[in-house]
DNA sequence: AATTAAACGTAAATTTAACGTAAATTTAGC
DNA sequence: GCTAAATTTACGTTAAATTTACGTTTAATT
């Protein structure tokens, strides 16, 4: 399992300082913007598994850039605030964070938040490649390398072969496919999944009956295997 | 999606009042229990999908229930505690509570808090597979091992090994099995049953006059016997 | 003790659903 | 407008589910 990557937000220095000496020492990987945009701009760019958000930032208020994390993702988000209303904290448990500390607060109890929040998920960064027994798979170009031969996929089928391959030997359900690939307004369209699912094998030259690469489950899904 | 239940172990009659109505108003199960070895027994039974624990319990310390609970399985536990210490906080985190509040709290927040510890649950309370003497069931594909040879069944096969499994022992009505699997509308099909019972029963080996794993119940049902 | 009825198990036939694939058509990007 | 990608349509094949039928066991009834 590699590092868990925690963002800090917050405007304070010495919250800085002395937030990533404890995470540091803790086994996490640091990484600290100043304010709302930078911190937004962090979270797409180096993907952490954790946002630690303080919400009295200079540029924007903090429970907006709350709100905007949570449209994309679900990563835990662990709110600092200097307010102490009860209502508060409701407010901003409903908006999306998962947990809240009041400042002042003893470092400890940070981490010992930090580690519940992260316990229960798994964080996988992507490699830029997939390497199996001869199939080499490229996630950030629809690109795949069988034996050193280079075969393009189109967007849709890199998308469902990585959606596939991320999780080996994993059943993915084709609802969760169509709507990972077309949107949940397609999760009955299973012809889709069908043709593409031929589209891929045939360049993968991969055998239904006998795959190496994709095996039907039938009635439920797909599995990559290797 | 079915309601989440809600076990309360608290001594205090008047918090069971309000927070059971609460609870019952945003539409969770209410569960209560008044000492820790009937909330341990409930546990096991009603098997809920969130505790809320006080700590100070008449018979046992509610951190013993606490750790008790953490080693069968991973629900999510929220605390309660007179006590303010952030150590206290710190050692009851560490210990496994997933959340803790300290009273006096306002009952909003309480159902906030609620609600973000289910909110990250998409773990099935299920494990992933149920083991027994020789066979292993796979609860997340139509999978069983017996005696490593992996066996494969079909979705509807699936669901009634998955129906009594889960519940070792326990006599499953017919009827029950048939709303199930085929819907109420077929609640009185019992021969759709009795030919699925015998393709699960030849599958896994099993004799339906001398069963290892599925018993019939004249008359009632079935049962699965380990 | 013989008879009947109810419940179960199983095999076989039938129907239905799911999958894979090819080919035609439409859409999107250059 | 050309090309590649995506979508749509259609259909043969296979697996799963359902239906039917009937023999066996068990318990109740005469």
């Amino acid at each position: 399992m590699n590092k868990p990557r925690i963002l800090l937000i917050d405007d304070e220095e010495k919250i800085h300082q002395f937030i990533s000496i404890s995470l540091t020492a803790e086994g996490f990987e640091y990484l600290g913007c100043r304010d709302a945009s930078s911190g937004l701009e962090c979270f797409q760019n180096d993907k952490p598994n954790l946002i630690i958000l303080d919400l009295g930032l200079p540029d924007v208020d903090g429970s907006a850039v709350l709100v905007m994390i949570r449209k994309v993702g679900n990563i835990p988000i662990l709110v600092l605030t200097a307010r102490e209303q009860s209502a508060e904290k409701v407010k901003l448990l409903n908006a999306g964070a998962n947990d809240y500390l009041s400042k002042p607060f003893e470092i400890k109890e940070l981490i010992a938040r930090v580690k519940v929040l992260l316990r229960d998920i798994q964080y996988e960064p992507i490699p830029a490649e997939l390497h199996f027994e001869n199939l080499i798979i490229r996630t950030f170009e629809p690109m795949v390398f069988i034996k050193n031969t280079s075969i393009h996929l189109t967007k849709k089928e890199h998308q469902l072969l990585l959606l596939l391959a991320i999780n080996p030997g994993v059943l993915i359900s084709q609802k969760k496919i169509l709507v990972a690939i077309w949107g949940e307004f397609h999760s009955g369209d299973s012809h889709y999944l069908r043709v593409l699912i031929t589209h891929l094998r045939k360049k993968l030259k991969d055998d239904a009956e006998d795959p190496i690469y994709i095996k039907t489950e039938p009635g439920i899904g797909y599995r990559f295997i290797c």
